[in-house]
RNA sequence: GGCCCCGUAGCUCAGCUGGAUAGAGCAUUGGAUUUCUAAUCCAAGGGUCGCAGGUUCGAAUCCUGCCGGGGUCGCCA
């Protein structure tokens, strides 16, 4: 249960009593008041403007609304004491009551606690990574394949049906060269002379390891074909090997897409040209002539006529051109194709994860989904920027030439998973992030990872030294959701539990904003309320410590707190693709 | 030159889609150890939210214009 939600229901029931007392009629359709917590603890648990919102709507001053408001509020049983404040705000202190009932939702929810129907089943596509077919991935994919995945988990978590998807590119020139690269190692295992490697072409040592694979398999049976023979089944040979290397790579993260859709299986099954002539139809593609950018040197700049697309009419800056001079389709026809095919498979919510220098494809691309589903269908675009590599506080300078590029894989293989998870949605998307690849395995609290899975293990370790005490049957979540928990009533302990009761409320934001992030900041949170609690018990107040033998019903109370604090981490780190620790051994 | 993103404490960054006295971690200083794991905790100092206007009861948040940094700019994907 999302609490703001809650009592936003309850504050609305409220005002519609006071709208009736008063015989005004009021539009509470348009309502868009607020229900928050406040930064100040001392202005209560929740907040909300309503007063002020609908002030005019009932002709009255705020603080005069707000005074009608306060006593229906107080009538609540879940609400103590409800005052105004400030220009008109209602401060409102919520029951220990009502904690309580939220500690034993998490107790007899488990996991599914915060699970909500925001989504109401509809589909949602989201599409991530999408690293083209030519090379190992770096952790700049890794960080597109993290967000998009957490991003897909809170969707299915809020009732979406989420299709995640890899679109692999597999069809123009930057596969060809893919071809000609691999084909110009196998020339030189089989010993031809091909001198030194043009430099248009792929340079990685990964092509010489695949054109051994091509020889092992095949022999030396492309060496003296025409290009016309060899390249197709070489290049299908070398996307396809690249392919299982980025899908190893995916899944040693935990990722798995659904669905792997092909650009060449596009373009050669016609969409593209169905999706143009269509169009066509709506004149929406014309012969012109684009501009040069102004402020930068074009000296190749010739002004020809070519095919466009009038993505103008939606919101973008330039027409764009979807053909070629050769007379094929450029990558922006072709995705066009794909996103009408995302959308004819029942997707009329699209969410694409791209890398940071693909910005400038945005406004064609919304402009496009706009057009071709006649605005039925929303695309989000999240932009992921930069990861900075770190070590010993020195940048590693990834440079394919010298050899210092560090791919994806490798760099799992040194941290770990879980770690390379979290540090990457310790950011924002747009926001650049630095990687330190000492300081996600350091044993600290600056490592928010090892925070909180310590922060896990410790409550693990409550419990199992409780278990030495009572019987394991009662220690279960559904058992502790029985107990008596009005013997909670410290501070530090009604902060953990409110943090705790404001998980679905996370999931939700997160959910609608798109933004994945507010999981880590959330869990970072919320162990600190533990680890506070923890301290205090240990050595400030040993009255506080989670287990005390003399009195049997406040460590009951108190383990169910503990119990209800693993029930959602778990779940927070679950949504993050990450394991917690039962013990940091 | 056009477009997109960013600018918040000495450093790295949050800021709940417009709320009250702007937060956290690091760093600095001073404290807590007969423990359910000190891999933790507590306290203190530290700010013209890049600048200037505008919108309104109210702006770090929305709009406009500058300044600074990054990205990107026809037939690469």
């Amino acid at each position: 249960m999302n609490y703001f939600k809650f009592f936003e229901k309850f504050i609305l029931k409220a005002i519609k009593r006071v709208a009736q007392d008063s015989e005004v009629f009021i539009d509470l359709a348009m309502h868009s008041f607020s229900v928050e917590r406040p930064k100040d603890p001392k202005h209560g648990d929740i907040s909300t403007n309503v007063a002020m919102i609908l002030a005019k709507q009932f002709k009255m001053k705020p603080i005069d609304l707000a005074e009608l408001i306060v006593p229906e509020l107080v009538s609540s049983k879940y609400i103590v004491e409800a005052n105004l404040a400030g220009p008109g705000f209602i401060n409102i202190q919520i029951s220990t009551k009502f904690w309580k009932e939220r500690l034993r939702d998490i107790l007899l929810i488990n996991t599914k606690f915060g699970n909500s129907n925001i989504g109401s089943g509809r589909k949602i596509n989201v599409e991530y990574v999408s690293a083209n077919p030519t090379g190992p991935m770096h952790v700049g994919h890794g960080r597109g394949a993290v967000v998009g995945d957490v991003l897909s988990k809170v969707l299915e978590k809020s009732g979406f049906e989420v299709t995640k998807e890899y679109y692999i590119n597999d069809a123009g020139n930057q596969v060809n060269i893919l071809a000609h690269s691999v084909y110009f190692r196998y020339c030189e295992l089989n010993g031809k002379s091909m001198g030194v490697i043009p430099e248009e072409y792929y340079q990685g040592s990964y092509l010489i390891d695949l054109a051994e694979e091509l020889q092992k398999r095949d022999g030396n049976r492309w060496l003296d074909l025409t290009q016309e023979e060899w390249l197709p089944p070489i290049q299908g040979f070398a996307i396809k090997s690249m392919m299982q290397l980025i899908s190893k790579d995916l899944n040693s993260l935990g990722v798995f897409p659904d669905v792997f859709r092909s650009e060449k299986e596009i373009i050669q099954t016609g969409m593209v040209d169905a999706v143009m002539s269509t169009l066509a139809d709506q004149n929406l593609i014309y012969e012109g002539t684009l501009d040069p950018p102004k402020g930068r040197e074009n000296q190749d700049w010739e002004s020809n006529p070519q095919t466009l697309f009038l993505s103008t009419k939606y919101g973008d800056d330039i027409d764009r051109a979807i053909k070629k001079t050769d007379g094929s389709w450029t990558y922006f026809a072709s995705d066009m194709a794909y996103h009408l095919d995302k959308y004819q498979r029942g997707f009329n919510r699209m969410i694409n994860i791209w890398g940071f220098d693909h910005g400038g494809y945005v406004k064609r691309m919304t402009a496009a989904v706009s057009a071709l589903t006649r605005g039925d269908a929303m695309l989000d675009v999240k932009l992921c920027q930069l990861v900075n590599l770190i070590r010993d506080g020195q940048q590693i300078k990834m440079s394919k030439r010298s050899g210092t590029f560090l791919t994806l894989g490798e760099v799992i293989r040194e941290v770990g998973r879980d770690a390379f998870r979290f540090f990457m949605l310790t950011r924002k998307n747009d926001a650049p992030l630095d990687f330190d690849l000492t300081k996600v395995l350091e044993e600290s609290k600056d490592n928010p990872v090892y925070y909180i899975q310590y922060s896990h293990a410790r409550g693990k370790s409550v419990l199992r030294r409780a278990s030495e005490i009572f019987d394991d049957s009662k220690l279960v979540p559904e058992m502790l959701a029985e107990v008596e928990l009005d013997l909670l009533d410290d501070p530090l302990e009604i902060n953990l539990i409110k943090i705790m009761a404001s998980w679905p409320r996370v999931l939700e934001d997160t959910a609608n904003s798109h933004e994945p992030h507010r999981i880590a900041y959330f869990l970072i949170d919320m162990a600190s309320a533990f680890h506070n609690l923890w301290t205090k018990g240990a050595r400030q107040a040993a009255q506080l410590r989670f287990i005390s033998i003399e009195n049997e019903e406040l460590t009951m109370a108190r383990l169910a707190m503990v119990q209800s604090y693993l029930i959602v981490v778990a779940s927070a780190l679950e949504v993050m693709g990450i394991t917690p620790l039962n013990e940091m051994r």
